[in-house]
RNA sequence: GCCCCCGUAGCUCAGGGGAUAGAGCAGUUGCCUUCUAAGCAAUUGGCCGUAGGUUCGAAUCCUACCGGGGGUGCCA
C-alpha cells in the first residue's frame, strides 16, 4: 500500500472517531484532502479537510483541525502532525515509512505504481496517426505517433485494456489521384509527353516510386490502358506507402496491435452487404437519416451539430464521413467500453458530427476525441518548412533521422496536448544541459556506473543490483534531507501514473522524470555510496537502485530509452 | 459570425481550488587528486492578458472583453 493511503486511511479514521464521540458536528465524513505542500517545511503531507469543511460544521477551521489531530489513532506511519496556517494540518512521515517506498520499488520492479480500472471501462480502443497512404508522414504525424504511443503505455500502466489501431485510408477517389500520379511520372521517365494533371501528388517521392518501379519491372506497364496502369500503380505505391509508415513507426518504438482497412469497410459479406451499407441502415432505423437536394443526409443538428452532414452526395458517391461512420459503428461492435481518437486540431470542427453519431446510436460520451496542436518546425529559431534534400515538407523520417529517436519522443511529449510546439532541430540536436532529455538519461546512467564500480565489473544493471545490493539492507540509516527527498518523491509515482493516465497527458511524466533525476543529481553531490561504512553502503546502493528502478521504469513509459553509459 | 487552443520571469513552459507562484534555458558567480562536471550550489528576474463574479481561499472555476494561432466543404 502506498503510503498516501495509509495516511489517508488514519486520518479518515481521525475524522470519523471525531464526528462519533461528538467533537465534530458533521453528518458525513469529509474526505482526508491530502496534499502534496509546495514547500517542504509545511510537512510532507497536509490536510485541508479542515478548512473545507469549516462552513458545515458550524466551527472555525483550526478548532476541527485540532479535534482531528486529537483523535488520531496509534500509528507507524505519522511523526508528528501540527496545525498550521488558516487550519491546514501537516504530517511529517515517520522515516521508516518513507524509507518503506525502496523495498517496494525494488520488490515491485517494473510492475511498480501499477493501477487498476474498473471493469466496464477497461477496455479502450485507441486510435492514432492514421496517415493517408499517399505519402509520406510529416512532423504532426510524429508528434500524434509519440502522443498515441506513450498515452498507451501509460494507461496499460494505470490498469487499462489499450487496443492500438491504426486507420487507413485506401479506399476513395484521393487513392486513384496517387496512382495516377505514379503512372503519369512512370511515363515521363519512359519518355513519354504527357502532363501531370491537377490535384496529382506533385512530391518528388512520387518520381521514387516511379523510378523504381522502372528499376524493378522496366517497360512492364507502358502498354497498358491508362486505367489499367493507375490501378496497377495505386497497388504498388499503397504497398510501398504503408510500408515506409510502418518501417520507421517501428524504429521509431511504435506498434500497432491493428491496422484497420478502409476498404473492408467496403467489402460485401455472404448477404451482399458491407458496414457501410449495415451502417448506414442502423442509422436509418435510429430515423436521423433524411433526403434532400438529392442527397442523403445525418440530422446531426439534433445532438448540437452546426449543421447536418452529407452522407451520400446527390451522384451517388459517399463522402468520408459515411466511411467514418461505419469505422465507428465497427469498433462499437467489437466491444469496447470507450473510444480514444488523437487528432490534429485542424480537425476540431469534425469532432461535433462523430459524437453526434454516436449518440444517435444510443452511445453518448463513448467517443472521446484528444486534439493536438500543431508542431511549428525551427530551426536556430527560424521557421523551417522546407526539406534541404527534397525541397518540399519536411518529412518525420527525417526528423528521426535528423534527431535520433530519443530527443525526438522526449520533446513531442514535454508539453501539454493543447500547447503549440516550436520544434527546433538545432536545439534537439545539441547533447547538453539545455536537453532535458539528456538529463535524464545521464542520471541512470550515472546510477549504472556506481553499480559498476560498486560491483567492480561491467554486468548489466539489473544482475549487479541484484547481487550487490541487499534486498533486506537495513534503510533505517537513510535521513539526510536529500535521502528523505528522493523517496517522497518515488512515493508521487502511482499516483503520477493514475492521473496522466485519467487526463491522457503523458507530458507529465517528463516532468517528474526531471525532477526525479534532479533530485538523485541532488543526493549524489551529498551523500557518497561507495567506501562509505557498509551500513551505509548498502542502504545507499538500494536507494540509488530504486530510483534507478523507477527512471527506467518512467523512461520506458515514455518510449525513451535508459542508457547504462553515456 | 460561430467553434477549438493559447496568453504566467528576457525565452520555452509547469502549476489536479490552498500557505511566500515554480522549473529549464539565457545572465552573473563559485565547486572536479574521492562513485560519470551531460553534474551540483549561489544569485538576478513576476500588475499570472484585462474587468467582473463564485469561494473561508482563485494563476486555477464561471462570464465578458483584448491579443495570438487554428478551424468552419455534397474535399479526402
Amino acid at each position: 500500500m502506498q503510503i498516501r493511503e495509509q495516511l489517508e486511511a488514519i486520518v479518515d479514521a481521525a475524522i470519523v472517531a471525531a464526528i462519533s464521540d461528538g467533537t465534530l458536528a458533521l453528518e458525513a465524513a469529509p474526505a482526508a484532502a491530502l496534499e502534496r505542500p509546495r514547500d517542504p517545511e509545511n510537512g510532507d503531507w497536509a490536510s485541508t479537510v479542515a478548512m473545507r469543511s469549516a462552513k458545515l460544521a458550524h466551527a472555525n477551521p483550526r478548532q476541527i483541525a485540532e479535534a482531528i489531530v486529537a483523535h488520531l489513532p496509534e500509528n507507524e506511519t505519522i511523526k508528528s502532525a501540527e496545525i498550521a496556517g488558516p487550519g491546514f494540518i501537516n504530517f511529517r512521515l515517520a522515516d521508516a515509512a518513507l524509507q518503506s517506498v525502496i523495498a517496494a520499488v525494488r520488490e515491485q520492479r517494473s510492475d511498480y505504481g501499477r493501477g487498476t480500472i474498473a471493469e466496464g471501462e477497461r477496455k479502450v480502443n485507441l486510435e492514432y496517426i492514421s496517415a493517408n497512404p499517399t505519402g509520406p508522414m510529416h512532423i504532426g504525424h510524429g508528434r500524434w505517433a509519440t502522443l498515441g504511443d506513450s498515452m498507451a503505455r501509460v494507461m496499460r500502466h494505470a490498469g487499462y485494456d489499450v487496443y492500438e489501431e491504426f486507420y487507413v485510408n485506401d479506399h476513395g477517389t484521393q487513392m486513384d489521384v496517387f496512382g495516377n500520379s505514379i503512372a503519369v511520372r512512370y511515363m515521363q521517365l519512359l519518355g513519354h509527353d504527357v502532363q501531370m494533371p491537377e490535384q496529382c501528388y506533385g512530391g518528388a517521392y512520387v518520381v521514387d516510386i516511379a523510378q523504381g518501379i522502372i528499376d524493378r519491372e522496366g517497360r512492364a506497364y507502358e502498354d497498358m490502358s491508362d486505367d489499367e496502369r493507375m490501378a496497377a500503380m495505386r497497388e504498388i505505391g499503397y504497398r510501398e506507402m504503408l510500408d515506409d509508415q510502418r518501417t520507421l513507426l517501428e524504429r521509431f518504438g511504435t506498434t500497432f496491435d491493428c491496422w484497420f482497412s478502409e476498404s473492408n469497410l467496403y467489402a460485401e459479406d455472404a448477404d451482399g452487404k458491407s458496414a457501410v451499407d449495415r451502417a448506414l441502415e442502423v442509422m436509418r432505423e435510429h430515423g436521423y437519416l433524411y433526403e434532400a437536394e438529392g442527397a442523403t443526409w445525418f440530422r446531426s443538428t439534433e445532438f448540437g451539430d452546426d449543421k447536418d452532414r452529407v452522407l451520400i452526395k446527390a451522384n451517388g458517391e459517399l463522402t468520408y464521413f459515411t466511411s467514418d461512420m461505419a469505422y465507428h459503428y465497427d469498433k462499437v461492435c467489437r466491444g469496447f467500453d470507450h473510444l480514444i481518437n488523437i487528432w490534429g486540431a485542424d480537425h476540431h470542427g469534425y469532432i461535433k458530427r462523430c459524437e453526434a453519431m454516436m449518440e444517435a446510436w444510443g452511445h453518448p460520451g463513448m467517443l472521446e476525441v484528444v486534439l493536438g496542436q500543431l508542431v511549428n518546425l525551427l530551426r536556430n529559431g527560424e521557421p523551417v518548412r522546407m526539406s534541404k534534400r527534397t525541397g518540399e515538407m519536411v518529412t518525420f523520417a527525417e526528423l528521426v533521422d535528423e534527431v535520433g529517436v530519443d530527443a525526438t519522443r522526449y520533446l513531442m511529449l514535454s508539453r501539454s496536448s493543447d500547447q503549440m510546439i516550436d520544434f527546433d532541430i538545432e536545439v534537439a540536436k545539441k547533447q547538453d544541459a539545455s536537453n532535458p532529455v539528456y538529463y535524464v538519461q545521464y542520471a541512470h546512467a550515472r546510477i549504472c556506473s556506481v553499480l559498476r564500480k560498486a560491483a567492480g565489473d561491467d554486468a548489466p544493471a539489473d544482475e549487479l543490483a541484484a547481487r550487490i545490493v541487499p534486498a533486506d539492507a537495513d534503510l533505517s540509516v537513510l535521513t539526510h534531507e536529500s535521502e528523505l527527498a528522493l523517496m517522497r518523491k518515488m512515493d508521487d509515482f502511482a499516483e503520477l501514473i493514475a492521473l496522466a493516465a485519467r487526463d491522457r497527458a503523458p507530458y507529465r511524466l517528463t516532468h517528474y522524470a526531471q525532477e526525479l533525476a534532479s533530485l538523485f543529481h541532488q543526493f549524489y553531490t551529498n551523500c557518497h555510496i561507495i567506501g562509505e561504512e557498509p551500513a551505509v553502503q548498502n542502504a545507499r546502493l538500494a536507494l540509488a537502485d530504486a530510483t534507478r528502478i523507477v527512471l527506467a521504469l518512467t523512461l520506458d513509459l515514455l518510449g525513451v530509452s535508459a542508457p547504462e553509459r553515456m
